[in-house]
DNA sequence: CGTCGGGTTGAGGGTGATCAAAGTTTGTGG
DNA sequence: CCACAAACTTTGATCACCCTCAACCCGACG
């Protein structure tokens, strides 16, 4: 699927866009990459003149502490721009970093904002964009915050089963998922060793096999129960 | 001050704006009431029809586990909007509540998205308005999820007393802080008895002086190196 | 003067961290 | 195809940060 096609898609999740919008879409300029694991796209302190739309594998943002700790942020799948923010606050405060091979897509902020300017709805969409962000960060404060290890990992599947659904890249039960277990430790603040013994938990529970980097999970009407996941705040419908 | 000059107030602060777009802000509709503390404004599951902009007083955002834990969000200061984001997602995906008594200025949405398309300076200060929120939201997420008790505490300590100064509604180091020890567990994913004996720990150290709640910190640039607290994610300057 | 919300302090326990080592898979070069 | 290294997973033992439970204190307010 080519790079603008995508993100057309996405945007038409949450926002109804006639004709002409998606053809302004589809006239974007691009340069599309592709880039090895573990690449950094941008990272803390830049000032990007360009973002980021994902067209194919993962990325995650992150942060490292004083004291060295790093804490993932949010995983991005398909069809997100991560930094879609960097169109008004310029200076990134964080890092986002290729998870898998990937493929990307830059898009200049220049024509970007031309596009917003001219086409009131598709910077509405774009704007609504933005926001879904905030919806996810706020979960994981609650999930980090409030909820015990083994919750916190049902919570971190279920979402990540669901988004993917969401976007008919897999089935909500069985996807590829390029996260080791230290991956997994620094997106729920807890260490490797304890994500190993808690991914022993939920296997052990029959709701959860992992073997290498995919994921099934046999019961998901019971995971999600697990990891108290409800995804009202993904807000994944026009009307929501 | 009046409702609106607060908005455009904290707008200035990160866009330019002229003088016609300074007139339509100051002629939006709005209906100001006063609220009394832990007040709800709008609940998890609401779909409002306006935004709340917060003119005196502190609300703060939070969410509730399944199993009965609640998780402070983020904690709004005068000239915010907490709520700027529903004129995109419609369905809250949290709740709302006055911290103290509180001045809030009810905007409705059609006169605001009127605004951002008939004026699009506004409309781009609005949209950057509503991105400031995921930063502080990631910030959280690291605090409490890779840092220790008093570093949490320390850090929330130093980000409150620096934005209070940026709206200039207080020093740095002085200020009055309506939350209980029991809030501040909420907002750091602690329990309030482990507060109270970190509070302990920076009050011994000469870090804080904290008396019902009026807030001092007599050493502000230890208390932030103590707190790993970086402003760069407050996005506080137009140019960053 | 009694009650209530909130702060303070103590004792004991548990979740998850730390340290350590062995096992397994993946990848690389010979 | 094998040898070897590197990365990741698994398991065990011990430790500590923070939780839980409980009691008491204190000031505000009726």
């Amino acid at each position: 699927m080519k790079a603008t096609e995508r993100l057309l898609q996405k945007l038409k999740l949450g926002t109804a866009l006639d004709a002409d919008d998606a053809k302004a879409i589809k006239r974007l300029p691009v340069i599309v990459k592709e880039l090895p694991p573990q690449t950094a796209i941008v990272r803390e302190g830049e000032r990007p003149h360009q973002c980021c739309l994902l067209v194919e594998g993962f990325l995650c943002r992150s942060k490292t502490t004083d004291a060295g700790k790093r804490q993932i942020l949010s995983i991005h799948i398909p069809g997100e721009v991560p930094d879609l923010q960097s169109l008004y606050l310029h200076v990134l405060d964080h890092d986002l970093t290729t998870q898998s091979r990937s493929v990307v897509a830059f898009i200049p902020h220049k024509p970007l904002r031309a596009l917003t300017r001219e086409r009131p709805s598709v910077g509405g969409a774009l704007w609504r964009e933005t926001l879904i962000d905030a919806p996810l960060f706020r979960e994981w404060i609650v999930n980090v915050g409030r909820r015990t290890a083994v919750v916190r990992l049902a919570h971190l599947l279920a979402e990540i089963g669901t988004r993917l659904q969401t976007i008919g890249l897999a089935s909500e039960d069985r996807f590829e998922l390029p996260m080791t277990q230290l991956d997994m430790a620094d997106a729920l603040g807890l260490t490797p060793v304890h994500v190993n013994r808690v991914v022993g938990q939920l296997r052990r529970a029959g709701l959860l096999e992992l073997r290498k980097q995919s994921v099934f999970l046999p019961d998901f009407p019971r995971l999600r129960e697990r990891g108290e996941f409800d995804d009202l705040y993904l807000h994944r419908t026009k009307t929501s």
